[in-house]
DNA sequence: GTGAAAGCGCTAACAG
DNA sequence: CTGTTAGCGCTTTCAC
């Protein structure tokens, strides 16, 4: 293994260019203030020696830990599998970045893990956190609360303590559902049907509601439990094929469903988008495309939903706010959706 | 924003429960000779200020951080589309869990990147580091070792500093590309062709080497590169066919750009397998069966690899070890593999 | 068994 | 400009 080194100090560096600590401190964090002899002296020192601060004495006094936690209550399995979450991560990463703090990426399986995590966040590891995809009986809100992190929500949290003045980023999933059944109803179908995501995220709870928005009195067989995932699609479509065989369109709550319900219209036989129109949500590029026919869908903007979540948090943090700044009107970012016309609806 | 508090110290839980910082600290760390009574009036002075300790403290005495840092070296878009670091993680998770220790992710995309990553990991963050997905101009091993951490590799590194004594658990790449050349030979298959992985990663190299193990005097023709990915497996296998248009088995040296080669199979006409067999690598479940026709090919335990290198972490750092310990015999842990013989050879 | 005291390595006033 | 001096919050001898 490669090994552990006992790693050089601030007093050592600073013996060997024979200055005194607080100098080669200046001149590690920035040398302002310090006269170039001595700079060049510190640097060189710090040079021969390997010498590397030792961040937790520097977090211990500066209370800055230059990092920032993403957590995502989500099975790695599902993490790994959904472009979702990679996309958003990318967005994130690429604001970090600018900013020179480092993404740490915290997973959550179970329950455990979630009191683990909540540990790590109160235990002073990073300067804040960005959490994801939280479900309805999810402890993590008022865990997080307590740790007393500033924190961002991808995606509006429906439940928990200290939710109400939780900030967000969110995308109009409400409106951008309205505007796919309007498109459906544009392109003259009269039974459209919804297959939902995991309602236990206000996101699937949203999109269902802005269905119901426009289809008021449509008859309830007509919306089948997804949640997200090809196979939830599946089965949804399965179920609506049985339930309604005459359905002329479908909404589906995301793209990687309508994957699973593109599937089994065409193993029944059905047509896209002649027999049964399909609409989905995201836009997810690799997907969407490549589907079989390219998928028709609600566009928002994953990618610039992550940097705005870090430049929210990290705005926050450089002010020196939190919980005493002056409470801003909306805590929660609403981005516009579009929908993106290709061949299945 | 859930907002910054600022949190009780040891000193208030300790005032609080009219005891000193010492017995708070016993308390806090398991309790061992303190008297029933005492442990009791802490606990409860730590339950009612909702103390959590300071980690950055801690870690300054302690030396320890319970944390451990995986890195990916590779884009962010690769790692989620590729169910092989899902299963990996998930073993990783699964073992660091059991020893109380958090994950850490860090994704490295770029070459700034890895500087950040290394001064992550010199900066004392964490206990030790997993390293994947190494390239061949990657500096990362050599910064590494120079931070000091105690590092397991996810499969053999093959270049920079301090990678003899590297430890690291990989699969038997080269033993399992002949496992798969000699199965397709036992078919019966004569002009059997090669689709590398990126050949930057040993591992698509070793995979390589075994091919040619077996097929030593093959037509040099009959090996095209890929890059793991299925759009590199398409590619190779649109050039197989115009060179090789005889080719009658083709071994591709991942599941995933397997896919590839079977799509651009199905778009030529040719029957899998009775024109063209093929054969994987990784047996990636999800992949492998879903496949058309499912795919067989050489088996790695991915998860069980993950797991291992997370004891092998651990244990290392259990004993105080390092590069001061005796060096092992054998600094490599190779596990073997095993041909799954679906549809598709 | 419990407390007092000495640091871990660093930054941040404050003097000079 | 540079050095001296206090701690940051915690663990850990070492006395009692």
């Amino acid at each position: 293994m490669t090994g552990t080194v006992s790693r050089p100090t601030l007093e050592a560096v600073a013996a060997r260019a024979g200055v005194s600590r607080a100098t080669v401190s200046r001149v590690v964090n920035g040398g302002d203030g310090v006269r170039e002899p001595l700079v060049e002296r510190v640097r060189q020192a710090v040079e021969e020696l390997g010498y590397v601060p030792n961040q937790a004495a520097r977090s211990l006094v500066t209370r800055r830990h230059d990092a920032v936690a993403v957590v995502i209550a989500e099975p790695e399995t599902r993490v790994f599998a959904d472009p979702f979450f990679a996309l958003q991560l990318r967005g994130i990463s690429k604001e970090l970045t600018a900013h020179d703090s480092q993404l740490v990426l915290l997973l959550t399986e179970g329950r455990d893990d979630h009191v683990r995590v909540a540990r790590y966040l109160a235990g002073g590891h990073v300067d804040g956190a960005l959490v994801f995809s939280l479900h309805l009986d999810d402890p993590l809100p008022g865990l997080i609360h307590g740790a007393g992190v500033p924190t961002v929500f991808g995606g509006r949290p429906g439940w928990g303590e200290g939710v109400r003045e939780a900030v967000y980023v969110d995308c109009d999933n409400r409106g951008g559902a309205r505007q796919a059944v309007r498109h459906l109803l544009g392109l003259g179908r009269t039974r459209i049907a919804h297959i939902t995501g995991a309602l236990d995220q206000t996101s699937a709870v949203d999109r269902l509601d802005g269905y119901r928005d426009v289809m008021a009195d449509a008859d309830p067989a007509l919306v089948a439990q997804g949640d997200f995932t090809p196979a939830g699609g599946e089965r949804a479509m399965r179920e609506l094929l049985e339930r309604r065989p005459d359905v002329d369109a479908v909404f589906v709550a995301n793209d990687l469903s309508a994957l699973g319900a593109l599937r089994v219209l065409r193993e029944h036989g059905r047509r896209v988008p002649e027999d049964v129109a399909v609409i989905g949500f995201d836009d997810m590029l690799p997907i969407a495309e490549q589907a079989d026919p390219p998928l028709t869908t609600v566009r928002q903007e994953i990618e610039e939903m992550g940097r705005l979540m870090a430049r929210l948090l990290i705005r926050g943090l450089g002010d020196g706010a939190g919980a005493e700044g002056p409470v801003p009107e909306s805590s929660g970012v609403v981005l516009p959706t579009t929908v993106v016309r290709r061949a299945s609806a």
